[in-house]
This record gives C-alpha cells, sequence and structure tokens, in this order.
RNA sequence: CGGGGCGUGGCGCAGCCUGGUUAGCGCGCUUGGUUCGGGACCAAGAGGUCGGGGGUUCAAAUCCCCCCGCCCCGACCA
C-alpha cells in the first residue's frame, strides 16, 4: 500500500471529546471517527486491524472445531418472546417495527436466533456435539456509551454457541473454548488474565471472563500468584472468618455516643476515633421489591452482583432516603441494626467484630460496644463484600493481587436454560427426548482493538504488536525527490511484499519529521527507513516499540526486517 | 434517569461575565517560492447560518427561555 492514496488522516491534536488513551490515538492515528454517540465509523487502518483480529479467530475457531455461519441482525421479536427476553433484555435492545407491523430487535446477542435454527434442525445425538459462531455485529443501547469503542452501542462480536448431549460434553467443549481464547489472545500478543466471572444476563452455570490487563478497564479483578486463582472483583469469594472463640467473654456494655450530624463511616471513624474496621456500616437494599438489612465492615464496599447472586434476586437495589426511614423507622445515617424491623444479613466480614461502632437508630447517635448475636440477630451470614488486593486467596490464603481489565471475552456453560425455554431437543441413544445442553463464547473484537491500544502506546502513538498490526512495516524514503532513495525504497517495498508482509511505503512528499511523526503514531511495528546513507549503501531499520535503530545494507533490508518481526512476536 | 461541562471555518481553542464597527488565533487546506533526518519557513488566498428556535434590545456569538447534540461524574458506603 502506498501512502499518498491510503485514507489515514492523522491529526495532530487530541479530539476534544476523548478521554482515554485509545480513543485518542485511534481517532488521531486515523482508524475511527466518531459517527454520534457509541457509534464510529471505521477508516481502512481500522478495518485492517479488525481483519487481523479476525483471521486469528476464525483460525482458532476453526481448529478447535468450530464452523461459522452469518445469521440476521434483525431478529423477529417471537423468539425473544418465546425465550422470555423480550422485556427482561430491556432497554438495552433496540426494538422497531416493519411496514406490516411486526416486531424486530436488532440482536445484542443471538442465543434465541441460533437456537431456533439448531432446534430446528439438529433431531438426533448424531448430530451432536456442534459448534457453530458467527463474526458480527452486535446493536446495544447502552445506557452510557463510553471511551470510544470500549463501550460503543454497535460493535463488532464473535459469537459462539456449542450444543451438546450431555452436560460432561458441554463442560468439555467449554474447556475446549477457554483453551482455544488462551491461545487467541496470546497470538494477539496481549497480557490478560481469565478470571472466574458472573453468568449476568445471559444466564447459565459457570463462566469465565478474559480480562487484557489495563488501568483504564471498566472491570476490576483479583487473582492469586501462588496458585492461580483469578477472578472478577463481582465474583470472586472471601474467606469465611472463623468466630472469635469465647467471643461473648469480651463484650463489653453497650454506649449510646453523641455524634452530631456525623454520618459517614469516614466520619464516624474520625469523630469516635475508632478504625473503620470496627465500624458496621448498614445499608437497604431493595431485594425484588422487599426491604433487607445489609451489614458489613466499615471499610468494605458491598459488591452488588455478589449481593444479587446471594438472594438469587432478580433485580436489587439501594433503599432511598424515604424508604430507608419508612421500612425502618430510623433515621438514614444513624441506622441502628438493634431493633430493626427488616432481616439483617451480615458481610463474613462481619464475623470476627466484637464491641463495634454502629448507629443508634436515632439521629445524631451512635452506640459503641454493640456485638451481634448478643444485641440483635444476624439472619445469615453471606459473602457480599468486594474483595480487594492484599486480601487472602479463598483457594490458598496467599494475598491476592488486584488489577483493573477489560473484559474482551467471556465464556458460558449455559445448561439447558435456552433449549428447555426454546424447545429444543434431541432423542438420545435410548429413543428418548432430551433438551439440548448449550454453551456460548463471545470475543469483542472492536473492543479487542481498543484493548490492544490501551496496553499498548507510548508519548508518540499506538506500538502495535505485529499480529494485529495494520501493517508489519512501513517504508520510508526520507526524500522522495531524490532518485536514488526513492528508487531503493520502492526495490524494497517490492521485496517486502514480496515476502508476504503487510507493507507500506510512505510515498508522500513530505519532510521526513512530517514521516516519522505519522509512522509512529500509526504504531506499525517496524520502520524501513531510506535515507542518505543509501550512497553508502546502507538503510535503517527502526523497532517501534524501543526505538532500537539498526543500520542494515540495502540487500539485507529485507531479510532483517523478517527477522526483526520474528524476534517481536516471539517475545 | 440525576448532576456538571461543552457546542464559534475541517481540527484545537479565544471572545461571552461587563451586548456596540469588517468574529479572532494556532493547526490544516489552496497557489507560488525557499526548504528536506523528528509534525519547516516566507508570501498570497479560500473557508464561518457563532448547534437550532424563540425572546429582550436601537443593536445579540455575548443577556433570558425552550429544544437538540456531545463529553464527564453518578445512579453505591445509611
Amino acid at each position: 500500500m502506498r501512502f499518498s492514496k491510503l485514507f489515514a488522516p492523522t491529526l495532530k491534536e487530541s479530539p476534544a471529546d476523548a478521554e482515554i488513551p485509545s480513543h485518542k490515538l485511534l481517532v488521531r492515528a486515523g482508524f475511527i471517527r466518531k459517527k454520534a454517540s457509541g457509534l464510529y465509523d471505521i477508516l481502512p487502518l481500522g478495518v485492517r486491524v479488525l481483519l487481523k483480529i479476525e483471521k486469528i479467530i476464525r483460525e482458532e475457531m476453526n481448529r478447535a472445531g468450530a464452523q461459522e455461519v452469518i445469521l440476521p441482525i434483525m431478529h423477529p421479536a417471537e423468539l425473544w418472546i418465546e425465550s422470555g427476553r423480550w422485556n427482561a433484555y430491556g432497554k438495552e435492545m433496540i426494538k422497531f417495527e416493519d411496514r406490516h407491523g411486526r416486531s424486530y430487535a436488532l440482536g445484542p446477542t443471538a442465543e434465541e436466533m441460533i437456537t431456533d435454527l439448531v432446534r430446528k434442525e439438529v433431531k438426533s445425538y448424531k448430530d451432536l456435539p456442534l459448534n457453530l459462531y458467527q463474526i458480527g455485529r452486535k446493536f446495544r443501547d447502552e445506557i452510557r456509551p463510553r471511551f470510544g469503542l470500549m463501550r460503543a452501542r454497535e460493535f463488532i462480536m464473535k459469537d459462539a454457541y456449542s450444543f451438546h448431549t450431555s452436560d460432561e460434553d458441554a463442560e468439555r467443549e467449554y474447556w475446549n473454548m477457554y483453551e482455544t481464547y488462551s491461545r487467541i489472545f496470546s497470538r494477539m500478543g496481549l497480557k490478560f488474565k481469565a478470571v472466574e466471572a458472573d453468568t449476568g444476563e445471559i444466564g447459565g452455570s459457570f463462566s469465565h471472563e478474559f480480562m487484557v490487563i489495563a488501568d483504564t478497564g471498566e472491570g476490576k479483578l483479583v487473582f492469586c500468584e501462588k496458585c492461580g486463582y483469578a477472578a472478577s472483583t463481582e465474583k470472586a469469594e472471601a474467606v469465611k472468618p472463623e468466630v472469635p472463640e469465647s467471643r461473648e467473654s469480651l463484650f463489653k456494655e453497650i454506649e449510646k455516643v453523641s455524634t452530631p450530624n456525623v454520618k459517614r463511616i469516614e466520619e464516624v471513624s474520625n469523630f469516635l476515633n475508632v478504625p473503620k474496621n470496627n465500624i458496621l456500616k448498614l445499608l437497604v437494599y431493595i431485594v425484588d421489591g422487599k426491604p433487607v438489612a445489609v451489614a458489613v465492615r466499615g471499610d468494605k464496599d458491598v459488591e452488588e452482583t455478589k449481593l444479587k447472586n446471594a438472594f438469587k434476586a432478580k433485580e436489587i437495589r439501594l433503599a432511598t432516603e424515604e424508604e430507608i426511614e419508612k421500612f425502618t423507622g430510623q433515621p438514614k445515617g444513624f441506622l441502628s441494626p438493634i431493633n430493626l424491623p427488616i432481616p439483617v444479613y451480615a458481610d463474613y466480614s462481619v464475623i470476627p467484630l466484637v464491641n463495634f461502632v454502629a448507629g443508634a437508630g436515632e439521629k445524631d447517635y451512635h452506640l459503641r460496644n454493640v456485638n451481634w448475636g448478643r444485641d440483635f440477630k444476624v439472619e445469615k451470614f453471606i459473602d457480599v463484600a468486594e474483595v480487594k488486593g492484599g486480601e487472602p486467596c479463598p483457594k490458598c490464603g496467599n494475598p491476592l493481587t488486584e488489577k483493573r481489565g477489560i473484559e474482551v471475552g467471556h465464556i458460558f456453560k449455559l445448561g439447558t436454560k435456552y433449549s428447555k425455554a426454546m424447545n429444543a431437543t434431541f432423542v438420545d441413544e435410548n429413543g428418548e427426548e432430551k433438551p439440548i445442553v448449550m454453551g456460548c463464547y463471545g470475543i469483542g473484537v472492536t473492543r479487542v482493538m481498543a484493548a490492544a491500544v490501551e496496553q499498548n502506546y507510548d508519548e508518540n502513538g499506538i506500538v502495535w504488536t505485529p499480529e494485529i498490526a495494520p501493517f508489519e512495516v512501513i517504508v520510508i524514503p526520507v526524500n522522495v525527490k531524490n532518485d536514488e532513495i526513492r528508487e531503493t525504497a520502492e526495490k524494497i517495498y517490492e521485496e517486502l511484499k514480496n515476502k508476504g508482509l503487510d507493507v507500506l511505503i510512505d510515498d508522500r512528499n513530505a519532510r521526513p519529521g512530517f514521516k516519522f511523526k505519522d509512522a509512529d503514531l500509526i504504531g506499525i511495528p517496524v520502520q524501513v527507513i531510506v535515507g542518505k546513507k543509501v550512497s553508502e549503501g546502507k538503510v535503517e531499520i527502526k523497532v517501534r516499540k524501543t526505538g532500537e535503530k539498526a543500520e542494515v545494507p540495502i540487500e539485507e533490508a529485507a531479510s532483517r526486517t523478517l527477522e526483526t518481526l520474528w524476534e517481536l512476536q516471539s517475545k
């Protein structure tokens, strides 16, 4: 490809509406343009990267035995009504009608569509197992699209669905996909972690998220360097503490203290000079319409996904101030677990607490030396606090490491949720009709592109790994008006193309500095710079990532470039 | 949905508070020339319904109201 013909409008300045590096750089370097909130034009450079990402995905999915299909983006409403998700999926789904008044949705995911296909065509155990995937656009009307490609309303996803005669076989495929995903992200040169995850809207029994480690990630994860345990904080389990021996003997008398206008844990801690971890934080949640009190240690945060799961609830939310007063008869900010008219569920972190501070149930007062069991009843101890770095690993006890990550892949073992709802069955060896057991597996293709940038950039621009770079090499003649330089560059360009590389030649009549800036910004991994030293028979090979330069004889330029790429890939 | 911010040539911004001639600046673009190893310089140009609508006023980019778009924070610590 010749740069003079390439539609890659680069910008000197970052767009005003971009916040995170991947968004700024992808726009600046001419990979994407915003069309509207959460909607992006993808320009040729962006398409090149996406195609490379898709190529790796296809190769690995095919190798794993999956087969590609293309399903409509327009989903008939009936299927979603049948699965019960037409309303359950909610406002995130874009719905519309055709001229006949028939309802459709723009597919946010395709369990219904694929299950419909398979239930019609698959009748016997002999047709199973089956793993079908597609790579295409998905639509989700996000509450708040943000961070460029990271959370867009239209995006490209690879979604795969597998079908099995048994739970065991579905599990086998689950791990097959786990391995496949690991290979996919490794091949892309990304630093990632597979973490145990919540199953969320999709449902199913267990799942893993593949997270690309990056500070700007929306997700948090913890992992154990020792035993390999890794989980999303939406899922990570806390170690259940022992009830302290003879704790009753330590109990002191409750003492009521005046705490005028002191509400927040931070304020209480300072005012009473008590560490946050000896204060009870009491929250009122509305769990599927019913109020419950949730107690956690003062220095902990409630992880709402864990809470939702602990109650097997459909919907949970914090109570409003009015609701709190209505259901508890106590003022917000001074809630006491004592004599609460609603049940108190306590997080594991409350178990070891003795003589702690809690609200007094009346304005401007707290209590010291409160003890669960003696002063109030705990309905049940549940694990609902967010696990943080430094806390013990639930598997081996080693302190956990905490990182932020971008979810680029998610695999689920679905079980029979959809096959039962949609009556997708097969006949087994004994002539018995059974529901098909399913799994599903997604990769956010456009998000991978953003995540890759988020993980690989510097002050000069993007630094692509060779595997997904839009071009593997750029040949830069520093002055195209100099015949010797131009001709040498053209020769090397042809040679590199003949070696099968994706190569760009910057044949623009521009100053060298201008070309260097663009090459760095776009992030092409290897630059072959053809300058004045051609007269001495030499050109320069520069590695974008490290800035290392090597002078090589013209004849070796192509082979040395190839070697350089090899080295970059093996790292 | 709640809160905050922004909207001025293609891009990034100033001007607005305190209304007053031709609405500025940098980048980019066009033409000519000089340059040519880290986003050159000189000269001459083109390009704007100041997001939209309504209002106040002799006069509105500027003040008021409504709407639209975009961004950020939040929808959590009782």
